[in-house]
DNA sequence: GATGAATGAGGGTTCATTCAT
DNA sequence: CATGAATGAACCCTCATTCAT
């Protein structure tokens, strides 16, 4: 069996044991017999169990990078964006709840090497929503330019948003039950964000003071 | 020294280690030490490294919806109601920052006996939530109790609004630098939960078909 | 059972398992049996292999050097230090061949922690002798202290004198058979010693040119 | 490439493993890496490590044994072929320092294939100086046979000379400093041989009570 | 001949847990 | 109660060795 093909079947092991496991109780005997290979021919490709939670974490941030990324089409309104963007992001997370479970759970967990790759998807998966909500915001704005968003605004909501999407995914995967689905969800979303836009760009906020 | 000091004593140092070290990596030995007293008074007292885990998850849990239910006054209106709640909630969040990460990532990624726990206090969170957002859609409806919020709907924007929450509050106990401080973080939040209502109750929802 | 008699028995173990295997091949499994206690245990006491292993080096060397030293009585002669000194060295090694067999064969191959210490034993035993042979010469040299041994002959003598009864103590631990026993080695080395001494005393050397 | 050629390169390499790492440590790995062949010709060719160990100690053994043997004029006389035979196992030591090592202390301390060898090799050394030492000793009898050497005393004063060569050879490569050259080491010796060879034919011993 | 794929066996190390004092 | 002594079980990792191509 070619080299390639081990590897891959290897990562989806660790993956799937990670997730059900955490890292630390996750050992590498159990993912060599899922991987249906032995434990020394794991460490041959992967070198150690640190390098192997590495390798998942990057592969798994990867994939959910390249398809959120895949479903945005560049000339499309920047709403649509958004919405495709956070569609693809919950139907990624619900086909791949273990590469979600490492993501989000495990990998912010488990120290040095893996923390950093998680963070680093965070930061490009918040950066890609608050310039969508920028752009959204622009684009309403019409002829007067004049009350599109604050930056800062943009970026606290692009926070809250992925937070919730994040949030979420990971109680849709974790909960069996009456959680809302991964299309309503992102409608749930996708109402708020926008909503919240048409409010904020109209000068419209909540304050404390202002309810009696 | 009386055992309800020391057993306190023991569960603050397993909540600092389980935070730190994560569940599996945290050792009896290590937890014992920092409580300043001999391991097998921990085992006397708590039986295993398991049950001491569950104590721990329970107390953080009762803590943090104590703290939240303190917060809210039966009386006042529903938007205040929320918004002191969340803001108890970040408070709470960012006072006992051990506390949320054992509650957040390691009660839900080690098995049985703490899963539960950490389950039923997501729960009962969005439940709290939910009415919330629903008495201040009737509040805020007025005499015509038309367009009052759907009840599915309310739960989903609690769910995201939980959510949100969650993951901003890990977010802002793990990383240092710009991020927002937990008092903006519950305005922008409060912001778009009510800024959502209103236009929820105004019956303006976002729909793909909507935008050419 | 008191932990230093523990202690004791450990490192006992391990000089013999050392001696027999090697250091590499030795397992803790082996010397944790041999010394009637579990392995954990030999962990809890001295940490690690190589921990263990110098702390087997230390002991042997200072017994070792303490064996010598005893023998030497201060106030007396020259020659009969040297000779005290000779039958020490043979009888504590014919009597502790294991500690032997790791002092001179293992610690000085197994790298960093041990080796130094051999070093230092060798260069003590080393000076040692210098000395004791340079005190030898000035005695003989009687009225005139003309012709007294140039430093760096006592030294060569010393060096070939601690290489000789190094190398004659490994052979005889571990050849059984034929092999002068140790109080015929301490002879044979103190003649020749002695006799070197009082050749080079006496001006005459050999060299190569000298012979036709 | 000829079979007898690549035999020797990983004999060459295996030499140098072993020296360095010991044998436990010296993994079949890095001698077919440094061999520059293929793990599996390796085996082809010496069928384990431990038949690859005992190759490379013969063949060192045998090296060792040519050079000192055709250092020697069978014409030339006794102390002449000592002086020739010393400086021969001085030189070739110091040229293939890993070789001596493998032969001085790998050899001997790695169990049942190598250590036979080892000693064979020594005890030839031992035979041959002995022999040397007793024709020294005959020759300067001169006219009076009278007092030519014991042969318990040639044999204790090669074991002495091969022992004390040993020793120093070993610490001539181990330690880099002020260590006598390989020359000069021969020359101490050689002093020490043939100035202890003319008092004990002399019938001069040193004894304990021969000293106040 | 060389290469890549593959593994059984074993070694160092750690940890939750217990018991006598 | 606190302490020290003690361990079974597991885990990560390595290595000599083989076989098909």
């Amino acid at each position: 069996m070619p080299r390639e093909v081990r590897e891959r079947q290897m990562l989806d092991a660790a993956v799937e044991v990670f997730a059900r496991r955490g890292y630390r109780a996750a050992s590498m005997d159990e993912i060599a017999e899922l991987a249906g290979a032995s434990k020394p021919l794991v460490y041959l490709y992967l070198n150690s169990k640190e390098d192997l939670f590495g390798a998942c974490v990057r592969r798994e941030a990867d994939a959910l990078k390249a398809s959120v990324r895949a479903a945005i089409e560049p000339d499309a309104s920047a709403d649509d964006r958004l919405w495709h963007g956070l569609r693809a992001f919950f139907t990624h997370t619900a086909e791949h709840p273990d590469g979600w479970a490492v993501l989000s759970c495990q990998a912010r967990t488990n120290g040095e090497p893996a923390a950093p790759v998680a963070d680093e998807l965070r930061q490009e998966m918040v950066g890609l929503v608050t310039r969508l909500i920028a752009a959204t915001a622009a684009e309403g704005a019409g002829g007067d330019g004049s009350a599109a968003l604050a930056g800062h605004e943009a970026s606290g909501l692009a926070h809250a948003l992925v937070g919730a999407a994040e949030s979420l995914a990971g109680w849709a995967n974790t909960r069996t039950g009456a959680v809302p689905s991964a299309k309503e969800t992102a409608a749930t979303l996708m109402n708020v964000a926008w909503v919240g836009l048409e409010n904020l760009r109209g000068g419209r906020r909540w304050t404390h003071a202002a309810r009696p």
